[in-house]
DNA sequence: TCCATTGACGTTTTT
DNA sequence: CGTCAATGGA
């Protein structure tokens, strides 16, 4: 069989991971080295050469698009259907195998997975119960607790240090919320993963069947894997299956939520013979920008090495840019976006990315003053929106009355007369009877133990979910949803809040419908006996959705470091380069290893960049009401000078207070006076109004007629007397 | 039950 | 400074 198609495009190091005869691999995939590609590729060949059967490979990803992605490129490649292909993420491959397994897993059948919004009120619900005191015992803290320990396997007996009085606490509060979800039928995320591995371990004869028919397993991202996911990887391989994992240890961000670098490094030990392939070859950036994140990531300790090269010119240096404040940095870069269009290139070549989420407001009130479409990246996803849930919740409460997460939930949604006391009352019940708060209403009803009118009000509820199920048991999922909707009445909720909010929600509600007429229930949860209405609601809870509706055509990308991890742009800007910001105080303060991976953030932001980089920091920034001055980002003295081009040379002292800006005092050689008429090939006509700076680096400030006040450069802006 | 005022807090995010 | 959640008055 020719498979040349299969190597052809591929590079020396690239063949090399692909066309591996046996035994396990570690790729060391470099950022923009085609690692997405290696995947892909050896996937085909152990399929097309090996003449594995599909359904022995299990490929393991991270993000539901990443799995997308790889099961089109593999669909591409080899032109037959990868529908018998396993293709998901950890938790969508927990969750396929506790479906088929509740049984052996200790679940109830129809078990409903619950976000971590949904998480988070059932512990804080427990704190309350447990008469703990949330500012002592934040929610928020324990939940993280909870989470952090199901990440590392563990369970509430299997703690040691019960001696801390904080920890027995947490630990305490983690065996009732454990409790709960039991009762109640619900599995959170660290749950899936948790689960499924003692799955493996406790049934023997389950591990021996997927060992038997798995034989051959892909993982992408592996730096990103955590206790239990290595675990699971592990356990599953045995000693007769073949391991292939991809990842890169200098683009390790996310050990703050449990991800391990080490398990590279363990990797290589747990597993023998394990042959490493480094991926070195850059297909993205110029040589100046990875010169630039070479040296910085040579700062750090205990690499596994790795050195990018690319056979792409030199480029255009990084430019660095010091701005006098936030709102200045933001004007020099949406600046540079402006000329970058007015040379013909797109907006969407373009991304601003920064530290922290809150650094995103400044960049958009330009860019919306500029009038350039942009796009920021995460936020509230499709199912994650208040009247997506409330509509679910409805939807879940069908399917299993005890699911309490879904039943506090609408339970007053919309207002139906049931108030804090009557739901104390209710969860007061089912505490005390140790039954769901379905079960505790019901016995509250008919003991009485209700005043009248919340009696009424409960026992209204109640009747209208059990018409509910009674009238709708067969619909269709569409036509359940539609129902479900009009009969709770969910549009009366919102019907309060301002025009523009209710609409948009009334909107949701509708594409929620039009979401779930247009579901198919796909082979893999048929099989497992999953009904669509199960399905539906477990794929919204695994997959959230986009973060916004559709992609905007063409807009500037506005995003967080870590979520730009995997993307590519020819124009990058990073924003807010300065000590304590990035790195950020937080992770200076916690550990060596907290700054190490600020530094690899640092590293990923930069590899983003195709053709040109802008680093930008502000050396005066309000924060928290106050003013701060820090200084520039020691990752900036960790790039070589000579690959760095300062667009405005630092002030060599600090401004006497700040926002002081030079005037026309300033002794400087403009061509243009205060009140001078001029005019713009883009903005038109305007007149200046302040000046800074001096010689190439000169500004002005001109408040244009129609395009209002902007900063412009000099050197570049073509300004003339009008 | 609803809105308004007050107070605490202030990395990073996917599943 | 802004946001979000909790509290309290009408």
């Amino acid at each position: 069989m020719d498979v040349s198609h299969l190597l052809e495009e591929l590079n020396e190091a690239q063949r090399e991971a692909v066309t591996v005869d046996q035994g396990h691999v570690l790729v060391l995939a470099g950022a923009g080295s085609g690692k997405t590609r290696v995947l892909v590729h050896r996937l085909a060949w152990l399929i097309q050469v090996k003449h594995l059967s599909p359904l022995s490979v299990l490929a393991v990803t991270f993000t539901n698009k990443a799995a997308g992605e790889m099961r089109e490129r593999t669909q591409a490649l080899l032109r037959v259907s990868t529908r018998p292909l396993w293709i998901g993420t950890f938790h969508s491959i927990a969750h396929r195998l506790l479906r088929i397994h509740w049984r052996e897993a200790g679940l109830q059948e129809h078990f409903q997975i619950i976000d971590s919004d949904d998480q988070l009120r059932l512990v804080r619900r427990i704190i309350r119960e447990e008469g703990l005191d949330e500012n002592q015992f934040p929610p928020s803290q324990i939940q993280w607790y909870i989470n952090a320990r199901k990440d590392e396997g563990q369970r509430p007996s299997s703690i040691e240090h019960m001696d801390h009085p904080l920890t027995a606490t947490w630990v305490h509060v983690y065996g009732r919320y454990h409790a709960y979800c039991e009762r109640a039928g619900l599995v959170d995320f660290a749950e899936l993963l948790i689960r499924a591995h003692e799955l493996w371990l406790n049934e023997p004869a389950v591990l021996a069947h997927y060992r038997k028919r798995l034989t051959h397993l892909l993982v992408d991202e592996f730096q990103d894997t955590n206790t239990i996911q290595y675990a699971m990887i592990r356990l599953l391989a045995g000693d007769s299956g073949e391991v292939f994992v991809v990842g890169d240890d200098d683009q390790s961000i996310y050990g703050w939520r449990g991800a391990r670098v080490e398990n590279v490094q363990f990797f290589v030990r747990d597993f023998p013979q394990v042959r490493t392939v480094r991926l070195e070859q850059n297909y993205r950036s110029t040589g100046t920008i990875l010169s630039a994140a070479n040296a910085l990531i040579a700062h750090n300790e205990g690499r596994m090495g790795k050195r990018l090269w690319t056979a792409a010119g030199e480029g255009q240096p990084i430019r660095v840019y010091a701005a006098f404040n936030e709102h200045e940095e933001a004007r020099f870069v949406i600046e540079r976006i402006e000329h970058w269009l007015a040379e013909g290139r797109r907006a969407e070549e373009a991304a601003i990315v920064y530290r922290t989420t809150a650094q995103s407001r400044l960049f958009e009130e330009q860019l919306l003053r500029a009038s350039i479409p942009y796009r920021v990246y995460g936020g509230l996803r499709f199912f994650e929106r208040a009247e997506v849930k409330d509509a679910l919740a409805y939807l879940r409460l069908l399917q299993n009355p005890n699911d309490d997460a879904a039943m506090e939930r609408v339970i007053n949604t919309p207002n139906r007369a049931i108030g804090q006391k009557t739901v104390a009352m209710l969860r007061a019940q089912a505490r005390e009877s140790g039954l769901p708060l379905w079960q505790a209403a019901g016995e509250s009803i008919r003991q009485e133990l209700l005043p009248g009118r919340a009696r009424n009000a409960v026992a209204g509820f109640m009747e209208l979910i059990l018409a509910m199920r009674e009238r709708m048991g067969d619909w269709t999922l569409g036509n359940q949803m539609q129902g479900v909707i009009e009969q709770s009445e969910l549009a009366r909720h919102y019907e309060k809040e301002s025009r523009e909010k209710m609409e948009a929600r009334v909107e949701n509600l509708q594409e929620l419908v039009n979401a779930a007429e247009s579901f198919i229930l796909p082979a893999e949860d048929e099989e497992a006996g999953l009904s669509p209405l199960q399905s539906f609601l477990s794929h919204a809870a695994l997959e959230a959705g986009e973060t916004q509706g559709a992609d905007w055509d063409d807009c500037v990308q506005l995003m967080t470091l870590h979520s730009a991890k995997g993307l590519e742009f020819p124009l990058v800007f990073m924003a807010g380069m300065e000590d304590g910001l990035f790195p950020h105080q937080r992770s200076v303060q916690e550990s060596a290893g907290r700054l190490e991976e600020e530094r690899r953030l640092c590293y990923v932001g930069m590899t983003r960049a195709m053709e040109q980089l802008y680093l930008s920091y502000a050396e005066v920034r309000r924060q928290y009401g106050s003013e701060s001055y820090s200084r520039p980002s020691r990752f900036l003295d960790e790039m070589p000078t000579e690959l760095l081009q300062e667009i405005r040379p630092r002030m060599a002292t600090h401004r006497p207070y700040p926002g002081a800006r030079p005037t026309a005092a300033d002794p400087v050689d403009l061509p243009f006076r205060l009140g001078q008429a001029v005019r713009h090939r883009q903005f038109g006509e305007g007149m200046v109004v302040n000046f800074e700076g001096s010689g190439e680096h000169a500004r002005v400030q001109v408040n244009f007629h129609q395009a209002g006040s902007k900063w412009l450069v000099l050197a570049y802006a073509n300004l003339e007397r009008a």
